[in-house]
DNA sequence: AGTTAGTATCTAAGCACTTAAAGATTAAGT
DNA sequence: ACTTAATCTTTAAGTGCTTAGATACTAACT
């Protein structure tokens, strides 16, 4: 892992400046006819969302899977008993294409987590359920991904986290409205 | 674009449960026993990356561009003249593995933005450069893409983006801190 | 000088997506 | 009933990454 320790600032000297304040300063300098403040927010969230899938990577590791494998997993669990959904569905709630989730689905139905039913009323629609398998898994592995995750949030405390949520939320609400 | 409105949620019913907070619900019924609250934050971190992601990609296209070459671009370009920077420093930057940086490297000096130069000291060493017509496409690029960074943070006032730049500097800081 | 270790880049193989288009089925309009 | 349009899933081709390892070069030690 070429980065694991290799770009951690060295911090010893105080409040140093982040690799995304260095670039706002930067482009000021080279470009001051153009107002850069944007990218001290957007460069942030693309950080914190490699960062953090380079750490949520190596915990589903342990149990096979991947986030992409993880992510469909999860929906169908947390959708309850009987653990089903279609394509539709899960590309919905994953933000994904069609194709992308016949590409998991695929993937999943190979390594026996999941089964693919043929609707009998609507026959375009195919269900994807869990197999007794991928309940066992997604069971384990989303105890050992939310203690993960309380573990990345160790440094921020619950009201900063809050607040973070709600401003994250009415960040995709802005993105969205903008979107034309 | 499958998802252009598709997934934009019914907000007519006063302020309805966004998808994030509708998985962590269901989360807390299908699975008491755990403290699903983490999924709150990083579920938006993901979902906010994706919309954005989505966004700038359609703006680049108009310079032949994708979030991949432009940002390699724009780390030559806020670098300064010469507006040269090694294989390395790119990658550290973008935490990006070298064979990545290679790739990227390769599509950008095809497409004549670039050029690669070999270090007479260190000659393991190779410095990638803007063309002219590099330099051209990225001063167009950014101002383009600050526009649209700007028009995407319309609905966000400008003590909610401070707040949340910095917060999630504080989130960044703990992912790398727990990561053992 | 010669060996060993470390560093910078590139290559090879594989993976998880994307868009575009096709196939199969259902719904709507006449 | 018949045509047209819409919907659900899959296939095909291509893209931008990943890890692992090869190559080329430099630095350090003896």
């Amino acid at each position: 892992m070429a980065h694991q320790d290799a770009d951690v600032p060295d911090d010893s000297a105080g409040s140093a400046l982040s690799d995304v304040d260095r670039f706002v300063q930067q482009w000021r300098e080279q470009r001051p006819d153009l107002d850069p403040s944007p990218i001290a927010l957007f460069g942030r969230v693309h950080r914190v969302y490699l960062r953090y899938q380079a750490v949520i990577t190596k915990c589903f590791e342990d149990f096979g899977l991947n986030p992409a494998s993880f992510d469909v997993l999860a929906a169908l669990r947390r959708a309850g008993a009987p653990y089903r959904m279609t394509g539709t569905e899960l590309a919905a709630e994953s933000l994904l294409s069609s194709a992308g989730i016949t590409f998991r689905l695929d993937k999943l139905e190979q390594a026996g987590l999941i089964t693919r039913i043929r609707d009998t009323q609507d026959r375009r629609v195919v269900h994807s359920q869990l197999t007794p398998e991928g309940l066992a898994l997604i069971d384990e592995a989303i105890a050992a991904h939310l203690d993960n995750e309380h573990r990345l949030l160790a440094g921020v405390d619950d009201a900063d986290a809050d607040q973070l949520a709600a401003l994250l939320q009415r960040l995709e609400d802005s993105i969205l409205a903008a979107r034309q």
